[in-house]
DNA sequence: AATATATTTCAATTTATTTTGAAATTACAA
DNA sequence: TTGTAATTTCAAAATAAATTGAAATATATT
């Protein structure tokens, strides 16, 4: 395979994966694409190679930038900005888990401990079953926000060597 | 908060946080609204409750019934069918790590063992930069192919006190 | 300050996804 | 079987999400 369709592959397989998660595809290309040059690029050189509009790229630009996966560079002398990404995919991961973790679970969490103080009314199967779930759902939440925290802090060793052990 | 509107605060959530996960809000809402449900319900049931049309109600719990989420009961002389759901969160977290890994990890592991395979032309920093990044990305998609493993087959507790060592 | 270049914004449009509802099909009871 | 209740299907409609493009704004250069 030729190196320019390896990275078309790749940068179209990555907007299929992201929308799958509820990432919007053209961010995940953008961000896919930056990830595999090893130049910081221009809105005109996206633009050209994703063959989206200027609008486009500078929305979904200033979105990965507020995920902290996507900086700006300033080069002395020259008019316009010019963007890279992280290259380094742990540190990726990790900031992708702690946005999520802030964005989308932090809300799910007290909404979750607000629901187990509901009372329960003994004897009434409806009460005691949405009691009981809720609780189920609440363990397994924290412990996905736990995980998440651990990911956000750990190195990627430490992750593989737990998950090498897990496994045995 | 009384039960009734505790029941819909929490339908609604999952709605919601299912969309920002890439998951139909309806088919979520339903799965919510099953899993707090003491008994299995028809699809009048939740075409009632969820407000919303027959056929819809019909697509999504065919969906959920392929995601392993929700099951069919059958009552002796009785022509019409009851739906359930597992209740245990934990189950239900295993379920879907299995489900979206061979759907959507598998496939995207596969092409990243192509990718890494492309030829890389020394001293060409594109080229170098492209096969780094795979490999970067390639270790942490594994990485993570791995964890939803771990998850698909142990215990909740199991996980939980893996987490608690890995946060000291 | 005036001009040129670059970026952002957002209403309008396009595209994608979800939902409806009624016809077609299936499945059970008599 | 036959009649009927229940379910599924899917084209059309409704809704939601993403994208465009040009005007507005911002920023640098002369």
């Amino acid at each position: 395979m030729e190196l320019q369709e390896a990275k078309d592959r790749f940068v179209q397989a990555w907007g299929t994966l992201a929308t799958q998660w509820g990432i919007n595809r053209t961010m995940a290309q953008i961000h896919a694409f930056l990830m595999i040059s090893s130049e910081a690029l221009t809105t005109e050189d996206l633009m050209a190679q994703l063959q989206i509009s200027r609008g486009n790229v500078s929305m979904n630009l200033r979105d990965l930038m507020d995920w902290g996966l996507v900086f700006k560079e300033l080069r002395p002398g020259e008019r316009k900005e010019y963007f890279f990404a992280e290259k380094d995919a742990w540190k990726v991961a990790k900031q992708v888990a702690k946005e999520r973790r802030k964005r989308e679970l932090e809300p799910v969490v007290k909404l979750l401990d607000e629901l187990k103080n509901v009372p329960v009314r003994a004897g009434d199967r409806e009460s005691e079953t949405f009691h009981n779930t809720i609780e189920s759902i609440s363990r397994v939440v924290n412990l996905a926000d736990g995980a998440l925290d651990a990911v956000m802090k750990a190195e990627e060793s430490l992750i593989l060597g737990t998950l090498i052990k897990l496994l045995r």
